[in-house]
DNA sequence: ATAAAATATTAGCCATGGCTAATATTGACA
DNA sequence: TGTCAATATTAGCCATGGCTAATATTTTAT
């Protein structure tokens, strides 16, 4: 009756962490794909793809920007900073490992691409080595 | 420049959902724990286990008695409805699938836990059942 | 039995991230 | 070039889930 609360209460900070930097990490995401396909990121073209209105991505980005991952003036394109770039190769990487885990496991590549999307902000460093190497052993 | 909008859209909106329904999940599992260890959920110990303040706690638990998950008396204990039962059952099913699984892969157990806390409300049917076999085939 | 401690609720604040409607700006093309 | 369509922003709403401070109730203990 003492510590075990102290125990599970850190598993949900934990959590609840995460869930405040999923939304910064896959907009920083987005943009970086955005722009490698289509040479630039509209407002457009980025609520389209997170499905959202536009006026909720102006919202956001306009906290990214106080968050200094990305650049915007209004009615210009979005550009990503120098630590934009670095948190997007990061998560980049991230997603690739989660979801080549999840196919070298045998799940269908429509279901790993979209699970990882939900997975990926939860695997501690210890996880995403751990799955790394599985399917480094399995894959060859 | 068209559906892949639509793609990509419903991947971040299928994890917005999970996001809405953890919260439930969450508690009325650690409902369910409470009284399985300690005979009663109180509100006291429920806000301790998920690391927030009494009122937060209190406001959820309103929102899960709205939903007929709980049933909830003021300054009275909290016990589960049948729906509130079987939702955390499957939780605690699901949540042993994924903690299972991670340690089956090789991670420590504390890091199992903590990871399957944040990955069980984003794992699919499909890649759920793969976990199991998974373990079942990898830990005899 | 009553005073103090523990527990629970209410009120009221905040940030995030949804939305629509209204407005502003830009870009395209006739 | 001027108009219209497309894009972007602003204003203002909502729900969720955080918090503290204040209040209410219950439990404990003297």
């Amino acid at each position: 009756m003492k510590n075990i609360f102290e125990i599970t209460a850190k598993r949900f900070e934990t959590v609840r962490t995460a869930h405040l930097t999923e939304t910064t990490e896959d907009y920083v995401e987005m943009i970086a794909d955005l722009i490698a396909q289509n040479g630039t990121a509209r407002m457009v073209d980025l609520s389209r793809c997170m499905g959202v209105s536009q006026p909720t991505a102006t919202k956001i980005i306009s906290r990214l920007v106080k968050e200094e991952l990305v650049t915007s003036k209004p009615y210009k394109d979005i550009t990503l900073t120098a630590s934009g770039n670095k948190l997007s190769s990061y998560c980049k990487l991230r997603h690739k490992i989660v979801k080549d885990f999840l196919i070298a496991l045998g799940i269908s590549e429509q279901t790993a691409e979209l699970d990882a999307e939900g997975l990926e902000h939860h695997a501690s460093i210890e996880t995403l080595n751990t799955f790394k190497l599985y399917t480094e052993k399995n894959n060859v």
